[in-house]
DNA sequence: TATTGTTATACTCTATAACTATA
DNA sequence: TATAGTTATAGAGTATAACAATA
């Protein structure tokens, strides 16, 4: 998002002196992240959609009748950070909340037609997206990118045990 | 950072039934980085350290004499969230900020001998920690990595023109 | 006129504590 | 007692506009 500084000559004076970031892994994925991030909040936009929000809308419409809880482990965020989200799709009625009748206290998440159709067009737009920015990195990396990242999160896990 | 939910069961309800998600790179992209995002944050504790602070004194250890719109640039933020950064790691006596004779608007960004002895052992303890976080991921999958978030970034900078 | 650094400000995302209702 | 969802709140990180000093 950060229009990569508008200044003609900003990319001048680094020697080759970066050692250091340049093995500095969690600075490259930042800077991804924040590139994939940026594309996907302007393909979004027109869906009046966030990064948040799409993807609740997607884990939704995948697992139909899943509780607030689960979403939010899924989206590896706090309880309470969800709750603004399940509220935001639920008045668009992109989805319903209907209490769990075997556990009073947990809501059943669903998707409404409106969301699905929402999600499809939404979905669309964000695999073309991604691909026109992976374009010339070929599926099996993407492919070890992507299991690369879940194993990192499989050694968190267990660090935090 | 977020503890991975503590509910024991939290994993339990997921159908496999979420092809959408799997090709979501963005989502991965986040967990993973959201993982080594944590993961150095408490490596850097002990330095008093942030994410933030830490680059841009690796950046400014490896390129003295780099000016502040250069560093935003390089760090990928805009040029007034930059400002406390620096004003932070001035006020630790860790980096200087002197003017520029030839171009009295700008600062000359430079290390202090106390921010380059900080730098070192922060570096040790950052490389320890990505190497046990990305242990069991060979080094040629981690470059691919690097260059794919580089190719990204270039893709990204290409569209904005 | 344009650029460097700055201030003020607002918005998003995130994290914690404390509450309620159900179990 | 413990869990699901909620409220309130605070802290990061980020983005924009507008300014002073300098070019």
């Amino acid at each position: 998002m950060t229009k990569a500084n508008k200044s003609k000559q900003a990319t001048i004076a680094f020697k080759a002196n970066d050692e250091t970031l340049q093995s500095f892994l969690g600075y490259h994925l930042k800077r991804g992240f924040n590139v994939v991030q940026g594309d996907l909040t302007k393909t979004l936009k027109p869906f009046e959609l966030r990064m948040l929000t799409y993807t609740a809308l997607t884990l939704i419409v995948d697992n139909p009748g899943l509780s607030q809880s689960q979403l939010a482990d899924a989206m590896d965020i706090e309880r309470p950070n969800l709750v603004v989200i399940v509220d935001e799709l639920e008045q668009r009625e992109l989805i319903t909340r209907d209490r769990v009748p075997t556990d009073r206290r947990a809501y059943a998440l669903r998707s409404t037609l409106k969301g699905q159709h929402l999600f499809k067009r939404a979905v669309a737009a964000v695999t073309l997206h991604e691909q026109a920015l992976f374009q010339g990195i070929d599926p099996e990396t993407r492919t070890l990118i992507v299991s690369a990242m879940k194993q990192i999160q499989l050694r968190a896990a267990k660090d935090s045990r």
